[in-house]
DNA sequence: GTCTTGCTCAACCACACGGTTGAGTAAACG
DNA sequence: CGTTTACTCAACCGTGTGGTTGAGCAAGAC
């Protein structure tokens, strides 16, 4: 698990920089060299490379040999987790309000005790702490 | 879009850190107040008070006000655009997979050999396609 | 062999990040 | 009023990140 927590802190922080998610979208299109990368941009390729080893040791990236050039290739699979991971809490978060309107309704409909909308979760406590991922 | 994308660099960049992660999943339960986030971890009550700020000025989180403490609310809708960015090279790199494998069918079924098989992208390619195939 | 190409590794530098402590602020409580 | 609660802001500090240049290495070209 914290295995994974690791992955996941590697996958963001790579696709946190603009240049690495631009990289990642270049590479969708199809497998490129280093060259080919760093050509676009105004940095030196020694920087490219750099951002690559970055992009390789989150596993969205792989590097293989084809004589003095290095293909690179994009692990399209890293989405997946990424996918997961946010949808869980997104669909939670949906979850949640779609509760919230329920008993907004009920008590529109019953009872008018007073007007404060928050605390309506059964105040801020720690209820259901299912943290971590 | 390139508003855009410093907005995205802003989520990956929040993302990146396995206690904002854990907060956000927190949050996704249900709003909490900066003392109640900081309470199961071993860090001081400023520490957490500004991966909040780095939350918040990603948009995945609002701080409001009640008395002196600050209630947190999670942002869903910011989930949104980061399965977008994530959706759009996904699949695009899942198209380049299925062309090159019709294209691989179609090259056995005729001829078999294999020179130059790749370039189907017009990029410099290398036929090596394993893990998500 | 030597040269050139395509890249990585190493060292360095400025700056951002995550943590700390100490001080300050806003609102409730006595 | 002063105290307590709940927090933010400011300063500092070690470490990590993104950039640079210079050297080195592997493989094809000559």
């Amino acid at each position: 698990m914290v295995e994974q927590d690791d992955r996941l802190s590697r996958i963001f922080g790579a696709l946190a920089d603009p240049l690495r998610r631009d990289m990642v979208a270049r590479l969708a299109a199809g497998d490129a060299t280093v060259g080919e990368l760093a050509a676009p941009y105004d940095v030196s390729l020694q920087a490219v490379s750099k951002h690559l080893k970055v992009l390789e040791e989150a596993g969205l990236v792989r590097r293989s040999r084809d004589a003095q050039r290095r293909p690179v290739h994009l692990e399209a699979e890293v989405f997946d987790l990424m996918t997961k991971w946010i949808q869980r809490y997104q669909q939670q978060a949906e979850e949640r309000y779609q509760r919230l309107d329920a008993l907004l309704d009920r008590m529109q409909g019953r009872d008018d005790t007073h007007g404060t909308t928050d605390d309506t979760t059964g105040q801020t406590a720690d209820r259901q702490r299912g943290a971590a991922g």
